[in-house]
DNA sequence: CGAAAATACGAGCAATTACTCGTATTTTTA
DNA sequence: TAAAAATACGAGTAATTGCTCGTATTTTCG
């Protein structure tokens, strides 16, 4: 077995493909403006220019919906910061290093409106719950990775949990961002860095202590 | 006009007060477990002993249950915690007042999930928000005012924007609290305070520079 | 007491919605 | 080119749900 998970159908089309690709472009709207429950698989598919026939040829149900895109998520979120997300980050004095790390993440979060409606829904099944897993491993894992990094003598207990408050911290803050105007924005990441800034120094300054 | 706003009914019974305060009661457990989007009305008469009838007879539509709950929280969040939510905290040692006002607020959330799933909610109706909004005006600003005694220098829109930061911090942390085993809380609370100690510390720092 | 009002019930209606299925069209492939 | 597979459609269905209404019981009060 090398990669074959798959049923012993013949071929998607690259039609199905796009197709795909509309159908969670479509949920994507519909998701960040009514949240899941709210969401009518109708809706999406008409959203999509196609028929509910067709959204049921490539999505079992809702919540396969839902878990398709945020592995889309995740994907392009991998994809677009890993690399800003770079370990290397924690040898930057930590004012340089949250610039690094929360410019492209709020970039992404305001321009992936739909990402944060599914990610801040707390009623959500356990599938669900098991596909937003990765979306969460993203951000805690590099962070936790950073940390270690930054703060060799904690320990590890310690670390995680800093590492933990640090990400719902930010996400926390995140209706704060996402409701921002594109005027008052500056001024609210000015405030999310000020108070991730002052919990992580003295984080750090503990460990060292 | 004293008092009346309302129709030229007779008069409600003790017993209607009773149920009313049960289907509330029965609400704050459904919405806790669902959501309000996921939650029944018919499950919320039967969670309550009642049927849907009676429901009906006290709330005008399921809108109006969940903004009935909001007032009773309200309320019980004004008179539980109004005092501790005192400006002669503003007084206090930062890491004093944060004590005073946190541990009864945490204790609050804590034994009304109901609450916590009410506010936390993003996708509400108007009126729904409108119902909201005195919550967040409670903590807001009380929160203001006391920033208001303890940095006099301060320009009133900045003021604003870190009572705001900070108690959007405190509602971002608030699934870390909800969601912790009674063994962890003490060490969820440690972290919630040194975040909220370091956002407000720096925040008056600069107000006095 | 007796009438009116308040409370209570629960079957059921109208609307919504996740999802299906028979059928038609396009693409692949042998 | 012809059969098979993939894609597409959309009316329809079974289930759910917010809410109503006719009716019955309890409470209030003159």
């Amino acid at each position: 077995m090398t990669e074959d998970t798959e049923k012993p159908s013949r071929k998607r089309q690259a039609r199905g493909e796009k197709r795909i690709a509309e159908l969670l472009d479509a949920a994507e709207r519909v998701f960040a403006a009514k949240g899941f429950k709210g969401a009518t698989t109708n809706a999406i598919a008409a959203e999509a220019g196609a028929s509910p026939g067709t959204l049921y040829q490539f999505f079992k149900n809702k919540e396969a919906i839902a878990e398709a895109l945020t592995a889309r998520y995740v994907e392009r979120l991998r994809a677009a910061h890993g690399e800003a997300f770079d370990l290397s980050v924690a040898d930057l004095p930590l004012n340089v290093m949250l610039d690094r790390i929360l410019d492209p993440l709020i970039a992404f979060d305001r321009a992936n409106p739909g990402f944060y409606a599914l990610l801040a829904d707390p009623h959500t099944s356990p599938d669900l719950v098991g596909a937003k897993r990765p979306a969460q491993a993203v951000m805690f894992d590099r962070l936790d990775a950073i940390l270690e990094r930054k703060a060799h003598g904690q320990p590890p207990e310690q670390r995680r949990r800093t590492a933990e408050v640090a990400v719902h911290l930010f996400r926390g803050l995140l209706p704060l961002i996402m409701a921002a105007s594109e005027e008052d924005l500056p001024a609210v990441i000015t405030e999310v860095k000020r108070a991730l800034g002052a919990y992580l120094d003295g984080a750090l300054a503990d460990a060292d202590r």
